[in-house]
DNA sequence: GGAGGCGCGCTTTAC
DNA sequence: GCGCGCCTCC
């Protein structure tokens, strides 16, 4: 790496112990999102400096930055010394606002784009943050945009081995790699698996760890719930932070909790980033956690400029521990901030804004706002029942090619969905529909075995002391080693103090294991040798080495069962591809660059836009975007809100108001068109069950929404319309009147027997679907 | 040791 | 409806 590129102050890369420049190359960035020629340090990576304080022509350029912004964002935008909050509603151009103030700090006040960092939540964020940073200030380098945990990936990637124990080769172990992990130590430990459940041990993990980073030490583990016995989950957590550090890994939760630790022993590693960054700004504050706080203050206690942005309405992430206490208290816990609000609509038509601020005023624990566009009303948000998910599908995907017909293209629309489940009856309906759609998020990819087989090679040549990518490889493909030599070679290793690998090379961890497990543990070892040189070259060359040295083709026809193997097939030339992809943008990435970008970013930023499919995407997902037109499929109850939340509501509506705030996030997505869709029944685990429409509907005042009803699925979801026994004869066009609702005109007819409903236009109530049995409706005269 | 069959439990949400 | 664990048989 040519430092001299880069006219950093405060030479933190150098100042590293025990950590050359090029290895921090290989943590650089994410997949797709690092220039070509990115040097460490820099997120955006183009171009030469251009830091000459601000001539006449720069403040010409400056003043440009910050036209088309209203008051309230010019303020912000020009917002210099001392801590800022930016109270931002959705759609009011928070993303814009922090953009302008990068350039204007850059180009407006001769700042120097490495003094800033921009942490965002999300890579897609970050991604989309670099973008505009670069279109406004073409050829900037050194400015450093990233999430919470890619940044410290990056930190700890220079300056982890500060900490005894573990080395810069480190591996990241994801969710899934920590519940195997817990699996093998529940079992060890002698407990009952189907009792402490892996993925729920470690939640409980998870949720401790972060806790003890409460501004008062907390006590051990405080509490007990979930069934789950304190000394259970201490003694697993024990041997899972044990086995952790002897396995040079960190999980999701450690990149953070790590960075934390070095700021908090190691001052002078902490003043040396914190001196470096003059100006941070944390976006979606109202997501942080205790430990992204803490970090974030860290980092701008040399300077005081913490400049965070967000909206409490929009914090969606309280189960994984963000404390919307952080933003409510900002003002408390800083000097003399400097507070904007940003209140103007930029992104929704007037009937969809009006119907979220509708449902999201139902939430008691809020700062009231008023957000407002003059984008004119609109059309009205649609709701539409359907028979069951099968159907809701098809109906969106009719919808969608209406919205085709009205200029609205594919690539405007997306579909939300509380739950992963979801997307299997969406997809299906819009592969029949011939429309062409992308999934943004999910991990169906990554927990393939074929990939997984593969990462956990790349990564053992990466870090040979990582025993659970041996445990997941050694036998790929099968060679004869099942679980008793493995258990045995286990037993050995740990009793000398071993990773698995190394006791490999001893002679006498193999003696309690005979003949075909032998050999194979042999063979095993001399294919890691031939491999292990692989670990300072490109991903994609590293990858061609395993697939040659497994024998991609045996491999691929051990793993057949039946059903082919063109799917596993294109699994891995699809990987191949992405690391080709990686190292093209990456060329200092390297493996590990390449394996950590995989740990970190997953398919969530596979996210093309410039294509012509559909979205399909969960609502948490959805956070930070936009579209021309929205689907919300599933609007139900115990679906959205979600029955866990329904539960929890008994006791606080905590959960029940995160559930609203998740849809409110949802329906703000849109720009023009926002449907909502919920279905009568619904399969959950192959079985299909009744479910009711969202309480959150009838949130939605009547004057802002329309049944999409029949005109839009074409087919009749609850069948040909029948009338209940003894019931007067009803026609659509039909005047007639309700107890209730007064005068109004029926406008459909669905359902038979008890099912019958009509749907009818009142007068002054809107319209509402009613159930006949109940619905006393009369007819009245012309 | 590994392949095939059966039954159980599971699903929020995600870096 | 699927994946995983456990069981049996080769």
């Amino acid at each position: 790496m040519d430092l001299g590129n880069e006219p950093t102050p405060t030479d933190l890369t150098g100042a590293s112990p025990g950590s050359p420049p090029t290895d921090m190359q290989a943590s650089e960035g994410g997949l797709f999102d690092e220039p070509a020629d990115a040097l460490p340090w820099e997120g955006l990576g183009v171009g030469a400096p251009r830091h000459e304080g601000i001539d006449g022509q720069a403040a010409g350029e400056a003043e440009d930055i910050l036209t088309g912004l209203n008051e309230p964002q010019r303020a912000a935008a020009t917002h210099r010394e001392g801590p800022l909050l930016i109270l931002a509603g959705p759609g009011s151009g928070k993303t814009r606002v922090i953009t302008s103030r990068i350039a204007w700090l850059v180009k407006g006040c001769g700042v120097a784009p490495w003094e800033i960092l921009a942490i965002t939540f999300t890579n897609k964020a970050a991604r989309e943050m670099r973008d505009r940073v670069e279109a406004r200030l073409p050829g900037v380098r050194g400015l450093w945009v990233s999430t919470f945990h890619s940044m410290c990936a990056r930190i700890l990637r220079a300056d982890i081995e500060i900490l005894e124990g573990y080395t810069r080769d480190f591996s990241i172990y994801d969710t899934s790699d920590r519940n195997l992990l817990l699996k093998r130590l529940i079992k060890d430990a002698g407990f009952d698996l189907t009792r402490f459940r892996p993925a729920m041990v470690g939640g409980l993990i998870s949720e401790q760890k972060n806790k003890r980073f409460k501004p008062a030490p907390d006590q051990e583990w405080d509490d007990s719930e979930e069934g789950i016995d304190d000394e259970v989950l201490a003694r697993v957590s024990k041997s899972y932070e044990k086995t952790m550090r002897e396995n040079n890994a960190l999980d999701f939760d450690d990149l953070l909790l790590k960075t934390l630790e070095i700021f908090e022993k190691h001052p002078a590693v902490r003043e040396r980033y914190a001196n470096r960054f003059r100006y941070v700004m944390v976006d979606e504050y109202q997501d942080t956690n205790r430990v992204q706080y803490q970090l974030s203050k860290y980092l701008s206690s040399a300077y005081g400029n913490l400049a965070v942005c967000g909206d409490p309405d929009q914090s969606i992430y309280a189960w994984r521990g963000a404390d919307i206490r952080n933003i409510l208290a900002f003002e408390e816990d800083h000097e003399n901030p400097k507070i904007v609000r940003i209140e103007q609509n930029y992104r929704s038509k007037g009937n969809i804004l009006k119907a979220a601020s509708a449902v999201i005023a139902n939430n008691s624990a809020r700062k009231a706002k008023e957000l407002w566009s003059d984008l004119g009303d609109g059309e009205k948000v649609m709701v539409v029942e359907c028979a069951d998910e099968n159907d809701e599908a098809r109906a969106i995907a009719e919808r969608i090619h209406e919205l085709e017909r009205e200029g609205i293209a594919g690539s405007g629309v997306a579909i939300l969905y509380r739950a992963n489940f979801m997307q299997r009856a969406l997809e299906s309906a819009l592969r029949y529909a011939g429309l062409p759609y992308q999934i943004v998020g999910g991990v169906e990819f990554y927990s393939r075995r074929e990939i997984r087989d593969l990462l956990s090679f790349l990564r053992l040549i990466v870090n040979p002391v990582d025993d659970l990518a041996f445990q997941r490889v050694v036998n790929v493909p099968a060679r004869g080693i099942g679980d008793t030599s493995f258990a045995r070679l286990s037993e050995w290793a740990a009793a000398h103090g071993m990773s698995l690998l190394e006791s490999l090379t001893h002679e006498s961890a193999l003696g309690a294991i005979r003949g075909r497990a032998k050999k194979g543990l042999a063979e095993f070892r001399e294919l890691m040798q031939t491999l292990s040189p692989y670990r300072e070259v490109d991903a994609a060359v590293a990858l061609d080495a395993v697939l040659l040295e497994i024998d991609r083709g045996r491999w691929m026809r051990a793993m057949d069962d039946g059903t082919g193997i063109e799917d596993r097939e294109a699994n891995v030339d699809e990987l191949l591809s992405h690391a080709a992809e990686y190292d093209r943008l990456n060329p200092e990435g390297h493996l590990t660059g390449f394996l950590e970008d995989v740990a970190l970013v997953s398919e969530t930023d596979g996210m093309e836009e410039a294509t012509e499919k559909v979205t399909l995407m969960t609502l948490h997902a959805s956070k930070g975007l936009e579209f021309p037109a929205v689907f919300i499929a599933g609007v139900e109850e115990e679906l959205l809100p979600h029955a866990r939340a329904l539960a929890e509501a008994s006791e606080s509506d905590d959960a029940l108001e995160e559930e609203r705030r998740l849809f409110y996030v949802g329906m703000t997505r849109a720009e023009q068109r926002l449907c909502l869709t919920y279905a009568s029944t619904r399969q959950f685990f192959g079985q299909e069950r009744w479910s009711q429409p969202s309480r959150f509907l009838e949130e939605i005042p009547w004057e802002v929404r329309s049944d999409g009803g029949d005109d839009l699925g074409g087919s009749d979801p609850l069948g040909e319309f029948e009338a209940p026994e003894g019931m007067v004869e009803l026609n659509v066009g039909d005047r007639v009147e309700h107890d209730h609702f007064g005068r109004g005109r029926i406008v459909a007819l669905t359902g038979s027997q008890v099912n019958a409903r009509a749907t009818v236009d009142f007068i002054h109530h809107g319209s509402k679907q009613l159930l006949l049995q109940y619905a006393k409706l009369r007819h009245i005269s012309p």
